[in-house]
DNA sequence: ATGGCTGTATTATGGCACTGATGCACCTCG
DNA sequence: CGAGGTGCATCAGTGCCATAATACAGCCAT
């Protein structure tokens, strides 16, 4: 019924993506590691090969991983570090004024949030 | 590509939900007072009416605005602050645990953002 | 070299969300 | 009563998403 912001309703291959994504910035992947197999992970995440691949297709364009054919893909150095940039840059770009306006009509304050959860 | 957050590629009907919500809590639509036609604010936002009538949807189910079919759609009684208070609860409950610790990986903190921009 | 692992390309299919065009049912006002 | 304004239902078209079944291309350890 509200295919809104949510994590949920969002495509697979996008969930993966910033699934990947956020392993990378923590370093559960860490440079110079091969990423899982489109196939292992798909098993595991009980996806289809393709809709992984799909998902890693994003950051072989960006560069962040190297795709040895045959072989595996691994983390490019300096990944982490860059892909944390990018993605803060568009963040504060993008999605924060939209956030920080929503935020504001709903009488919510960023700066008492800091702490509470 | 990224059918995300950013209100760029969203449904248009949920951009016009968003839209209508914010004028409603905002009093720009004064309870009381009847929406905009179908046809009126398709017109104005170069919309299809059916778009604009799905975007009007929930906000019938919610009991929020009142039908009188043949006539117009009109903003019922407290809903302003309704709206906001569903609105409020829905983002502390869905939408901000998950900004919240994309900012925390990207190493921003709320606290350090309430002025800025 | 061969088996087994990698990523990739191809094609087809089903489902679902979004948008659109048309027509109908309802109400108000002159 | 008729004109013009409402909302609403129905049907159709389009595109994206996800899956599937294969097949191919490259690398490596045995």
């Amino acid at each position: 019924m509200n295919p809104n912001r949510p994590s949920s309703n969002r495509p697979v291959y996008l969930k993966l993506r910033d699934q990947i994504a956020a392993a990378i910035i923590d370093g559960d992947y860490p440079e110079g590691a091969m990423l899982p197999s489109v196939r292992a992970l798909a098993a595991e995440q009980g996806a289809n090969p393709l809709t992984v691949a799909k998902a890693y297709q994003q950051f072989q364009n960006d560069g962040l991983v190297e795709v040895q054919r045959g072989v595996g893909m691994y983390v490019v150095k300096g990944a982490a570090e860059r892909l944390r940039a990018r993605e803060r840059e568009v963040f504060l770009r993008d999605e924060w004024p939209e956030i920080r306006n929503r935020m504001k009509r709903l009488g919510l304050d960023p700066a008492d949030m800091a702490i509470s959860t």
